[in-house]
DNA sequence: TTCTGACAACTAACCGGTTGGTTGACAAGG
DNA sequence: CCTTGTCAACCAACCGGTTAGTTGTCAGAA
């Protein structure tokens, strides 16, 4: 075929990609619509026709990252710091994406968990609380305050500018050692 | 006319006042200054001559709050899971601090740090590091990346909505444990 | 192969409401 | 009277969202 000008997923796709841009930066309050469409090429009118709205948009971009992100990073229950340092790594590669997650949670309220990220963290606890049963790492912690504190130091990438991968394997070795 | 007591001070108390819950549910950008002026029973001009501008008023509640945090949890270098558990809980009993240096930093990038706080830390790193020198913590970490993660810890009253502060206490005792 | 009509993709212009910011008048206190 | 804190009214720019109309694509009729 010949250059295809009209093509909705091709449309769909650059628009994302432009909301990528503008709400790591903006915000969801500060994002423009307009600016979004400029830097898409395409006409404002299509987010509403693919979206609905511009909290429609960030809903979809938001969940389409978070995905790509779970299915990027597989939890390692008896490498734990492994796991925590290919997050900060991962997390420092493609800084939007905390930026997205951030703006999210200040904005909607922390109870506010898109679906997907919320049954991705439950099959983590369980994998974590077996590899806990089977004396693979230590149970002083139980399960889902362990992930939670090695999640919170992977995002040393997001609050701390100097920190490093190295940093955050040897805090997370600390915190599960017998 | 009516009974309004002229007080310059009172009424950029009240504006403050009403800024902080305004900036901290709605962030800079989604902060609607008719509403602070309402809520203080104020009038929006009266922003503008004490702030300057909606960026002024921010700016200006931040430093003070940050002030006054700083000066409500001093730190102790002999007893960092203390310090950082004194932390969480004031960060927990005050949440529109944390979310208000959220909204900060994302809109305003992350090396712009008030200079109050920057010197804080400072003085911070210095003190954790003569405590390292007399031996009487871990000289594992370096001071800077110590406070980085007690300080990085002592936010999980942010990050995690059903964290403890005992959880936060007993992670930060096992990072600085010989 | 060429034409055509129907539909999906797309666009420019526009709309109502909102926003940050300003100003001129006025009243309280000295 | 003069200074100053206060306020209602106002403004220009902006913003999210809509709509009437245009254009590219392609199945299928001729």
């Amino acid at each position: 075929m010949r250059g295809v000008v009209r093509d909705k997923e091709a449309t769909k796709a650059k628009l994302l990609d432009a909301a990528m841009d503008e709400f790591a930066q903006y915000g969801i309050a500060g994002a423009r619509v307009d600016r979004i469409a400029a830097k898409a090429g395409c006409n404002k009118a299509m987010i509403y026709a693919y979206f609905g709205s511009k909290e429609g948009l960030f809903d979809e971009l938001l969940k389409i990252q978070i995905d790509r992100m779970i299915q990027q990073v597989p939890i390692t229950p008896d490498d734990l710091p492994g796991y925590a340092g290919r997050l900060f790594d991962s997390y420092r590669d493609q800084p939007q994406l905390l930026r997205l997650a951030a703006y999210h949670r200040l904005e909607n309220g922390f109870e506010a968990v898109p679906a997907a990220e919320a049954e991705a963290y439950r099959h983590k606890v369980e994998a974590i609380g077996r590899a806990q049963m089977e004396g693979k790492i230590s149970a002083e912690f139980n399960a889902n305050d362990l992930l939670d504190m090695v999640v919170h130091m992977s995002i040393l990438a997001f609050t701390t500018p100097n920190a490093t991968r190295a940093l955050v394997e040897r805090s997370v070795s600390r915190l599960i050692a017998e």
